[in-house]
DNA sequence: AAATGAACAAAATAAGATTATTGTTCAATA
DNA sequence: TATTGAACAATAATCTTATTTTGTTCATTT
């Protein structure tokens, strides 16, 4: 027996090859950036998008795996132009830096500033939710390995310690702009990751 | 001409050796326990304290100064706290895994996790703001000068540097216990905290 | 001097009634 | 075989109206 869409991937995750899941996802997006998450609704994406209220529901099982489905493809999206980003940097600290100029930049300007003023505390939840990060934690160890075989950090250094320290770092920088000492400039940011990258606070 | 306590202070700074403030600290405190912020009410802080409305608006002009009054009494008693634990430690290392520790035993057990529970929005709004970090920022300095001394670490190691770098680990590996890499026991938590501070990714 | 308690308008919150949205089902359609 | 659209109960959002709380003031008490 041929299983359904629905049941086969349980909504977990969206196929952005199928045409009709793009023209939800778009419907959906382009609702939650006018009106919110709080007043997206299912039938205002149906009209938007020109289709069945019934379509989204096989697609996607309820509101909230909608919702998340955006987010994903917003975050996917964001992976993407990071990595464009990165290719042209040569040096593991230039690629962070790059990540958390680019990350503050699309907290800014993005999305994620329009729901701010309207429903703060979703956009903190969000920020607050660890999974929101682990999704991206797969971005870093080729990275990290390129660092290595080109002689940046040790070559014996554990990947999954070094992942964990990039992500740590650019989470940090980019949720908690100011912590004591401003690293508000590109020079700044840069300057204080290659110390700490480098050697720590010792050797 | 003499000023008043509250044009004085402009509610700013509570004052813990005036008997009226600590009661009413204490009750303010009582109430954010048992019913949560949002629900706390200065009638009702006013009955538990045993005393008048008027006092309560004397010493904080609304009930916002109140809240923070509360929230920054709770935060110098965990400082107070970390900072007895920090004196068995002497190690740097030893004494950021103390606190890392400390800290998430105070979010797992204390009046976070209750609040967590009823209105959890306004706790992912308060663990996201910069300025509830940045009021234990000057915790750190006495204790990396100490490092410094003990050559623990570099001797030209800038204090503001290395104090956001610990800042950054403490609170990222608080709020975010697992981050890719299972940081869960003091010693797991000790020796990637080791590893970074001695030599970061580099030497 | 500081604390009290009562009085008051303005603002916020709760309660109740009403409307809209969600999530399901299914027969009809493309 | 996916999509549509209509029907439906259950749930959630919204609006309106009471009730409570806030924040101020001030005469009285401690």
């Amino acid at each position: 027996m041929r299983m359904t869409v629905a049941q086969d991937e349980q909504f977990n995750t969206a196929n952005y090859d199928d045409p009709m899941v793009t023209r939800i996802l778009d419907a959906a997006e382009q609702s939650i950036r006018r009106f919110g998450i709080r007043r997206m609704s299912m039938g205002e994406v149906a009209r938007i998008g020109k289709l069945s209220r019934g379509s989204i529901y096989r697609h996607f099982g309820d509101k909230e795996a909608l919702v998340e489905g955006v987010f994903r493809r917003l975050q996917q999206g964001f992976l993407n132009r990071t990595e464009a980003l990165l290719e042209k940097q040569s040096t593991l600290v230039d690629k962070l830096t790059e990540s958390v100029v680019h990350g503050r930049q699309d907290i800014n300007e993005g999305i994620f500033a329009a729901l701010a003023e309207t429903e703060p505390e979703t956009v903190a939840t969000m920020f607050l939710d660890a999974g929101f990060y682990k999704r991206s934690v797969a971005f870093w160890p080729p990275h990290i390995k390129m660092a290595k075989e080109k002689g940046e950090i040790r070559a014996d250094v554990d990947i999954a310690l070094a992942t964990d320290l990039i992500m740590r770092l650019a989470v940090s920088l980019v949720i908690f702009p100011d912590m004591g000492k401003p690293l508000n400039s590109k020079r700044a940011i840069k300057s204080y990751l290659r110390q700490i990258l480098d050697s720590g606070l010792g050797t």
